[in-house]
DNA sequence: ACTCGATAATAGCGATCGCTACGAAAAAGC
DNA sequence: GCTTTTTCGTAGCGATCGCTATTATCGAGT
């Protein structure tokens, strides 16, 4: 019976760079508490021990997804914290690169690390956090060669908008508005900074 | 057979409100999609069917304690953004009020509504939506009363800011790190706006 | 005392969770 | 050609999810 309904694939080798991306949209669609793993192997188009094979397990796709993400989608912080750059400038085009990411596609808004640290899992919580941190040690890095004597301050200061950013994307605030927002207080942080004359 | 194993309890007639309260902090603590209906029923020391004849469901409790909290743990705008006051020192107020109350307790961290609303569960985030979007307006209400021409922009900065807040609490922040964070913010937005001379 | 409406407890519903044992088919080696 | 190795497919594991039908027991009314 059933003669042969299977293998209609002619072995596909599944791509898992490219199953990451998949998984990647879906993390930051749904959350890691929202994205099953049934809808992971419907949108990998795969079968579950396909996934534990390439994977090891859906927290461990969940960290490869994090991973990569901070590599490609990771704020250039070298980048706008130049050397020939005031430390304001660099927070100015921080806050505005942050809104524009983060509200950029309504589909995965906000901070895929950042609101990944709100999983109900404790294992991906403790993952997203993990990850966040290194990025907020590699800020204070970036500010310290600016600014060293308060670089602590500023930093908890900056990570706590950029949070803040981030949620309001989540919770639906547009573009625009969130780029007016980080645009006032960028603003308002850089001319402090500059004007202290550090 | 079994005789009476039942009715160890005399008839308790358990208190809703009282309910509401473990209830309350279950869900701040883990999160709407942390807390499954065994470990209401076994907080609250009840069985499900009193749960949802008490309630109507898990999300008709979420929703009342969303409900609740806002009302008994809601930042006081009116008292906050009094009238012989100034906006700046209103925002001074309000920001290290949400940071005290956001990082006081650590099994409670950030705002219910606010980390409510990352809740996989799409009715569950509608609702906190819902809620938060109403704490908002009333935000901006109060901020009209002082400047009217820039309560848009202000509002969304602050409502940025505050999300901020929580979400840095729930990250692990400990409150003095957050109160100084509260304090630098909020010292430069009051001088950016009692200055401007509203 | 006895009935009766209200309420709480047991037990379990169907669905989904993350995950895996196992067998079949394709690629690799001879 | 055939065997071996590797990959993929089906099917389903035990646990938990939100929720409820049913039954047992209480308190109130007469």
């Amino acid at each position: 019976m059933q003669e042969s309904k299977r293998q209609r694939r002619p072995r596909r080798e599944f791509n898992r760079e490219e199953g990451i991306n998949k998984a990647q949209a879906l993390f930051h669609r749904y959350g890691f508490d929202g994205v099953g793993v049934a809808a992971l192997t419907e949108a990998l188009d795969i079968n579950p021990p396909s996934l534990y094979a390439a994977y090891g397990s859906k927290i461990g796709l969940f960290e490869r997804t994090l991973e990569r993400y901070v590599v490609e989608q990771g704020l250039p912080l070298s980048e706008i914290f130049a050397e020939d750059r005031s430390l304001g400038d660099g927070i100015r085009h921080l806050f505005i690169a942050a809104a524009d990411q983060y509200s950029r596609d309504a589909s995965c808004p906000g901070c895929l690390v950042t609101e990944g640290a709100r999983a109900a899992d404790p294992d991906a919580r403790s993952i997203a956090l993990r990850i966040g941190n290194q990025m907020a040690e590699a800020l204070k890095a970036a500010i310290s060669s600016h600014a060293p004597d308060q670089a602590d301050t500023l930093t908890d200061v900056i990570v706590t908008t950029l949070r803040g950013f981030s949620a309001a994307a989540y919770a639906g605030m547009k573009p625009e508005r969130l780029r007016a927002v980080a645009g006032f207080s960028g603003e308002l942080l850089a001319r402090e900074l500059d004007s202290a004359g550090s």
